[in-house]
RNA sequence: GGGGUUGUAGUUCAGUUUGGUUAGAACGCCUGCCUGUCACGCAGGAGGUCGCGAGUUCGAGUCUCGUCAACCCCGCCA
């Protein structure tokens, strides 16, 4: 075989166009595919930029070269030069870039053979998940992955080139450093030279990140790889991506403009979509009420509405009972639901059951009149001021849902998430932004009977909700309480939320450390141990720390979301499996025993 | 940690309900024919530890028990 310079490519697969006809161009590429007619062999050669038809006559060939070529299969590499032509009339392919043109092959050199794929290289495949896994450089090797890390390449340049151009600058945190009491487990790696110590792998540069704001540095960005030890889902990897950011002397204001800006520049580079801004923004106590969800989806309508005063008074014990108890009646109202059967009801009521709901209760409004086994118990008054106020007209269907504030809403909120999926209501074209913004600063846990920070140790609370730190010292209600005082207290924190997904999610620190220190101790944190899991951070606040804040975004579901994917697995060149396997290098494996000795570590 | 689904040819699946001859199909692979194909076509062929292990039985892809793996969901993940 000759030296691969003489065979380098002119062109590549995508380029050629009925403008180069004439031309003499060399490509370099993959077999897509063969098709030898006996008299005439056609192949289709690819490459990352597309696909193009080269073709060999044996009786304008040698009989050597057409040997040659007869015995190219899927996947073999290969140089081909030839001439361009323009394909004779009639046998255009419209469906390829490059179909109104061929090249008349007159050199095939086999750059590398390949055994016969596992499954075949294809748009759409049909090989699972685990073969696909194990051969990930074939699965890559397809269109619509190459696209998809494509896509991923042109968001993180587009986010650079933003924040960069705002002042922004990147700077690496490290992969090994102290493990910090964040939320998930570590995953840790033991320390050679410091036997029986060991580094953990960052959940998040989030403590870092604060202290570069105290170091100076006011604006600072890092696409990060944060790493978490937890059971993994469709949208959750080992390993992802957050487009960490974090800003001195702002306000929530002066994040959310420039992440705004930095989602709407990313559409509009990537997909070329404009986004309005700014986002709507809702409070955690609204988004509940309204959606039943901390992370609404605004592509369709459907809001839960309150009907507790309305029915508060009526004979139905079943909802006066709930609101004296200090319950909520709260419904929704499916447009053109009055249709539906009783075995539709049935398997609505059994989804809202397996939620934790009592029952559902409905009303549907059909042309013959109401049907609604509630109305006897409520009465024709009340049913109509319910359809009033849900704005359920004929042909409408109402569902109501009775029980406690939190739980009634939260289920009404799946259903109202079911429903739209079922009914095909959400509009797949549209990007719905909004913000999310004071969540509560804290989190009863009913099992430990204490309380958790309900989003990040660090954030800060609302200016307005500081008194309620100190009235918590002098305050004799148990914890449990919701009146009290810790459990009103809320924090700027706030998550960006696109089409019913979280994308990001940050807050205004505590730049304070008196008050950083008071949220530990609340935390159950003991100002030793804080002082071990934390020193450094709270030693740096006593340095003159800048009021700062932040946001974290996550990569992975961006581009899953820009590029209309489930799983973000799709977007991840070398993804895990839910078990945190990769198939492709058998990661993790067993390490030998002396790598153990040296480590200090032994099998249990 | 709990629940569900799946595991049969290189691949995607059927066959398992009700145990019984040589385990089928499509795609892929191999061979031959074929001058305008592009999901080429036509003819022929090869290819199987039925995830693994044990048990029941005259006989197990099929029944029983165990086990492994993958995926999805709950818990968990600010």
């Amino acid at each position: 075989m000759q030296s691969f310079k003489s065979l380098k490519r002119t062109h590549n697969c995508g380029q050629l166009t009925i403008d180069n006809v004439g031309e003499r161009v060399t490509l370099n590429g993959w077999i897509q595919e063969y098709r030898n007619l006996g008299g005439l062999l056609f192949l289709d050669i690819r490459d990352r930029y597309g696909l193009t038809q080269v073709v060999l006559n044996p009786e304008k060939v040698s009989p050597q070269l057409f040997e040659t070529a007869s015995k190219m299969r899927h996947e073999f590499v290969v140089a081909v030069s030839g001439k361009v032509q323009k394909r004779p009339e009639g046998t255009e392919n419209e469906k390829m870039k490059t179909g109104l043109i061929e090249v008349a092959a007159d050199m095939i050199e086999l750059l590398s053979e390949s055994k016969t794929p596992p499954f075949e290289i294809v748009d759409e495949v049909d090989a699972s998940e685990v073969l696909r896994l194990e051969y990930r450089y074939l699965d890559l090797r397809r269109r619509p992955l190459q696209e998809k890390i494509r896509v991923r390449h042109e968001a993180t340049m587009a986010v650079r080139n933003y924040l960069s151009k705002n002042e922004f600058y990147e700077i690496e945190t490290p992969l090994l450093m102290r493990s910090t009491p964040e939320g998930a487990r570590d995953y840790v790696v033991p320390s050679r030279v410091q036997k029986g110590k060991f580094y953990a792998l960052p959940q998040s540069p989030q403590l870092l990140k604060q202290i570069l704001m105290i170091s100076g540095f006011d604006k600072y960005f890092q696409l990060a790889r944060c790493l978490r030890d937890e059971d993994l889902r469709a949208d959750r990897q080992p390993e992802h991506t957050q487009i960490d950011i974090e800003m001195s002397f702002v306000t929530k204001d002066d994040v959310f403009a420039v992440a705004e800006g930095m989602m709407a520049d990313l559409f509009e580079k990537v997909l070329g979509v404009k986004i309005e801004t700014p986002f709507p923004q809702y409070e955690y106590e609204e988004v509940m009420n309204r959606w039943g969800i901390d992370k609404p989806d605004l592509r369709f309508r459907m809001e839960i509405i309150d009907i507790s005063d309305i029915v508060a008074g009526s004979e139905f014990k079943v909802f006066s009972d709930i609101v004296k108890n200090g319950g909520v009646v709260k419904a929704i109202c499916l447009k053109d639901g009055a249709g539906y059967s009783r075995r539709q009801i049935d398997e609505l009521t059994d989804f809202a059951k397996k939620l934790g709901a009592g029952g559902l209760a409905y009303i549907l409004r059909q042309e013959k009149g109401d049907k609604s086994p509630i109305v006897k118990f409520i009465g024709d008054d009340v049913k109509e001021r319910i359809c009033k106020e849900t704005g359920a007209e004929t042909g409408d269907a109402v569902f109501i849902i009775s029980d406690a504030r939190i739980k009634a809403e939260s289920i009404l909120g799946q259903l109202r998430l079911h429903l739209g999926k079922a009914h095909d209501l959400i509009d797949r074209e549209s990007w719905r932004f909004c913000w999310v913004t004071r969540f509560p600063l804290f989190e009863y846990n009913e099992e430990e009977k204490r309380l958790e920070a309900m989003h990040n140790i660090v954030s800060s609370p609302v200016d307005e909700d500081m008194h309620y730190l100190d009235e918590a010292e002098s305050c004799d209600l148990p914890i449990s309480d919701i009146e009290h005082p810790l459990r009103k207290i809320r924090a700027e924190q706030y998550d960006m939320v696109l089409n019913g997904v979280e994308l990001a999610s940050g807050s205004i620190r505590n730049h304070r450390r008196d008050i950083q220190q008071r949220i530990l101790n609340i935390l159950g944190m003991s100002d030793e141990r804080a002082e071990k899991m934390f020193g450094f951070l709270l030693r740096a606040l006593e340095y003159g720390a800048p009021p700062h804040g932040g946001i974290a975004a996550g990569l992975d579901r961006i581009v899953a979301l820009m590029t209309g994917t489930d799983s973000i697995r799709e977007v991840i060149a070398f993804p895990k499996t839910a078990t945190a396997q990769s198939l492709m290098d058998g990661a993790p494996s067993d390490i030998d025993d002396g790598q153990l000795r040296e480590l200090g570590l032994r099998k249990s």
